[in-house]
RNA sequence: GGAGGGGUGGGUGAGUGGUUAAAGCCACCAGACUGUAAAUCUGGCGCUCGUAAGGGCUUCGCAGGUUCGAAUCCUGCCCCCUCCA
């Protein structure tokens, strides 16, 4: 391994790294020549993997292109305990067969960016599995309640007397023990994991390993431009996105999150970066075309550029000049109408007929015709009859028919036939193909 | 073991007998506008029947009860939290 010269380093340490603790010894590492085990976690509860993640997954595969071996760690135990924080609720736990489906789910993720030839993946089983009472008692014993109340949120809960779970204690012992098992040299995660990663370094130098540096990321901020990315908040955009909607989601990003953006998530050279804020801050250029270049360039990484074309024209076609999309979901002309109960004017039960505790489906009305309504339901362009209605009163129903004109249905009541097909569009982008 | 606080619509959180399908905020949806699915403004935001006006039903931890009427009062149960020990 040859040695890296200032600028590499320069490159390795500071573009889209929140802190390295410490920086000298991890530089020093790096010089050393010798190949490292970069360690990084997975919660087998959660496998998915969006943008916010791949922050710290560009920079292993960087490391990786060095000659550096990354261990991934399966946190099958980890994950059986769960990390109840917060208010919310104890996971259920999860079987083998759960965990190990959604490893492999998350393998496939995870490699779209990872190197799968330096990867090599660990389970927390191997030795968790063998751990007695006496083993861990042994590791509880050598840390205190005063050491963990440090980390930010437990002491602000502790404050506030807000519940601390005991397992939530031991969340970050067992992922230091981690470090232990694998002999870890670098451990990666995001900026709020900075005392777990920590926890590890005490840990392994209590045990006479030399302590790992912990390369913390920054947490990404999600779509919504406000809160980090994560799947709960739905403000992720996935790794798995198909290219229409990953280009779609990274277009509604808020401008202020295109540069970041790119320093995290691209490897747009610094130089060029440094351009595009002071143009964003001149107003010199439209926010808008650097944003399609980095939807653009996202999407790329994920599928290919003819997938990242596509999406880019499909985005100018439907979003920009509004125009009809190319692939358009078909929906049957179908009535689903509900057979009531009968009431008399007032609403109460006619005397001597049925009563049905549920509505019953029936495939065809009586009439033949479909109702506006149940057309925009038979095509999940609504949840409910009662939210139809609301969009047709609001204006959000166009029909549009092979001519090419167009109506706003304003009201509620019979579709026309099919014949010839017509095309319905709820709001912005919910297009349909109405067919016999 | 003792004392206290609390469980409300996707989230937060108000509401202590009727005007409450339940404030406000967030999220979400739609419309307008636009340089973008940004921003801003406006409207909507339980289900169902009705073209509509309007009607019906269901909802405030669970189960009962009081009342013409209950998210609100009473009884029992379940769950959560805090403090003292």
């Amino acid at each position: 391994m040859a040695l890296l010269s200032q600028s590499e380093i320069q490159r390795i340490v500071r573009r889209g790294v929140r802190e390295i603790i410490s920086e000298t010894e991890f530089v020093a590492m790096l010089q050393s020549g010798r190949p490292l085990r970069l360690k990084m976690g997975f919660d087998p509860s959660r496998p998915d993997i969006h943008l916010g993640h791949v922050v710290g997954l560009r920079k292993l595969r960087q490391l990786q292109e060095l000659g550096h071996q990354v261990i991934l760690i399966v946190g099958d135990w980890t994950a059986q305990i769960g990390d109840p924080s917060g208010q919310s609720v104890t996971r259920p736990m999860l079987t083998h067969e759960e965990v190990k489906a959604n490893a492999e789910s998350y393998l496939r993720q995870f490699f779209k960016v990872v190197d799968r030839d330096r990867t090599q993946v660990e389970w927390q089983s191997q030795w968790f599995g063998k751990f007695t009472l006496a083993d861990v008692i042994r590791l509880t014993s050598r840390f205190t309640v005063a050491q963990f109340l440090e980390r930010d949120d437990f002491a602000q809960r502790f404050r506030e007397h807000r519940p601390i779970a005991i397992t939530e204690l031991m969340y970050p012992l067992l992922q230091a023990y981690d470090s232990v098992a694998i002999q870890s040299d670098v451990e990666f995660g995001g900026s709020d994991q900075k005392f777990n990663l920590l926890v590890g370094r005490q840990l392994q130098e209590m045990l006479g390993q030399t302590p790992q540096q912990c390369f913390l990321m920054p947490l990404l901020v999600g779509t919504d431009g406000v809160h980090k990315m994560s799947k709960s908040l739905g403000n992720y955009v996935a790794v798995e996105e198909p290219p229409n909607d990953m280009y779609g989601k990274l277009m509604s990003l808020p401008d202020a999150l295109i540069a970041p953006y790119f320093e995290y998530l691209t490897g747009v050279p610094d130089e060029e970066l440094a351009e595009m804020s002071r143009s964003l801050a001149e107003h010199a250029v439209n926010p808008m075309e650097l944003k399609k270049r980095l939807a653009w360039d996202i999407t790329r990484q994920f599928h290919d550029s003819s997938a990242a074309d596509a999406a880019q024209a499909h985005f100018e076609r439907v979003v920009q000049r509004r125009d009809i999309p190319e692939d358009i979901p078909e929906v049957p002309w179908v009535a689903r109408v509900a057979i009531a109960n009968l009431t008399d004017d007032a609403g109460a039960p006619i005397f001597g007929a049925p009563v049905f505790d549920a509505p019953i489906f029936t495939e065809r009305s009586s009439t033949g015709t479909v109702r506006w309504s149940t057309l925009l339901v038979n095509a999940k362009l609504s949840t409910s009859t009662s939210a139809a209605k609301r969009l047709i009163r609001q204006g959000a129903v166009d029909v549009i028919y092979p001519s090419g004109e167009s109506t706003t249905i304003r009201t509620d009541g019979p579709s026309p036939e099919p014949d010839p097909e017509y095309i319905i569009k709820v709001g912005k982008l919910g297009y349909r193909r109405v067919v016999p």
